[in-house]
RNA sequence: CGCGGGGUGGAGCAGCUCGGUAGCUCGUCAGGCUCAUAACCUGAAGGUCGUAGGUUCAAAUCCUACCCCCGCAA
């Protein structure tokens, strides 16, 4: 594939150089434009980490492109045991047979050679470059693949922070870094609508699985990109999500039904001196119950807020697996006028 | 060795501290009531109590090891 293009370009741009020599139009003018701008294959380094890295990694080592080395984070002590975890770009690179390198904070970092490829891939890496590394490739600069419609929501925390704002649209958006986080100029940005039942597992996975034609696509046209500032003076934060943004408030309805579709299934709230979780909730708008926030209303787990109420439909107590509210119900009392906080 | 919870008929749970006949809310099946029903009444089926050892006259319950699931925190 890599050399039939690279043959067709020659034969297209030889043809047409040898007409236009020759004081004549050439039919091959516009192939040969069409083949350059396609451009031969990449040799491509690519920095990633979190889950939603994998679909572009995997897209990539599905196209022409050569990926010269991954770079990941180091294995961690993650999860219960706080076993070292390899991260998910880790165990994929291992699949997909790709050379592996970890690159972690301090000096770790300083072992990535980014010399010896064409452009550097970044998605969801979770490490800042050194600036030396921004203009290491061959082409001078690195890609990075970013989940929202910048220069909204710069930061570790985009697809929530979007959500929980309610906002209609996000997206993605291809960047080329620079020294300031998310700040680079745009290549391209695709948007998607926020639908009204949209989670935040499935919203992260359709922008991850929407982001890897991007970066194909992208580097498609590598030669012929345009890189537009961003406008800094309409920058939003997306910073890192903590436990408390997990937490149910019961203060408006709209707020809680965001708080539980963007962290299903670990939104939570107290029940005494238990931790609940609310996996899925459906929004009762426009009922003003009068009642103390957080106070159950009937036996189908609605809870009042102090604007509108919300049905938990679905919520998991600490060692138990998540269930539906009747199932939930059978077990573990939970009767009207309980005021949960 | 980060902290902690759990595994009991098909579902969700109680029972364990203090060993002594398998319990609750549902579901399923059969029958009844009803114009009718997811409602109500009556009855029935269905469980090696995660696994393997140990202690004991006797273990869901006490002891040991192992397997599996989950929450916190990172």
């Amino acid at each position: 594939m890599a050399a039939q293009t690279r043959t067709l370009t020659s034969i297209a741009v030889v043809t047409a150089f040898a007409d236009i020599a020759a004081g004549k139009p050439s039919p091959f003018f516009p192939l040969a434009c069409a083949f350059a701008l396609m451009s031969a294959p990449l040799r491509i380094a690519f920095l990633g980490t979190a889950a939603f890295a994998q679909p572009c990694l995997t897209a990539l080592h599905k196209s022409a492109h050569e990926i010269t080395r991954v770079y990941t984070k180091p294995p961690q002590p993650a999860g219960r045991g706080r076993a070292l975890r390899a991260s998910v770009i880790d165990s994929t690179a291992q699949d997909l047979g790709l050379p592996l390198s970890h690159a972690g904070r301090g000096d770790a970092l300083d072992r990535v050679d980014l010399a010896d490829c064409d452009l550097a891939v970044v998605v969801a890496f979770g490490v800042l470059l050194p600036p030396g590394c921004l203009s290491a490739p061959r082409l001078g600069w690195c890609l990075n693949v970013h989940p929202s419609l910048l220069p909204h929501w710069r930061g570790p925390a985009p697809i929530e922070r979007a959500l929980l704002a309610g906002e209609s649209h996000t997206g993605v958006s291809l960047i080329r870094l620079t020294d300031t986080q998310d700040a680079g100029p745009i290549i391209c940005q695709q948007r998607r609508a926020i639908e009204s039942t949209m989670t935040g597992p499935a919203l992260h996975d359709i922008l991850a699985q929407e982001s890897a034609p991007m970066l194909l696509d992208a580097l498609a046209r590598i030669k012929a990109l345009t890189f537009t500032e961003q406008d800094h003076a309409a920058a939003t934060d997306a910073p890192k999500i903590t436990s408390a943004d997990r937490r149910l408030t019961w203060k408006d309805a709209t707020q809680a039904d965001r708080i539980i579709r963007t962290f299903t299934p670990r939104a939570w709230f107290m029940h005494g001196t238990e931790r609940l979780c609310a996996v899925d909730a459906h929004m009762i708008e426009n009922t003003s119950t009068h009642r103390v926030p957080g106070t159950v209303l009937d036996d189908a787990l609605t809870v009042a807020c102090a604007r509108g109420s919300i049905q938990l439909k679905a919520l998991q107590r600490p060692g138990r697996a998540p269930m539906t509210a009747a199932a939930f119900l059978r077990g573990y009392r939970l009767p009207p006028g309980t005021v949960l906080s």
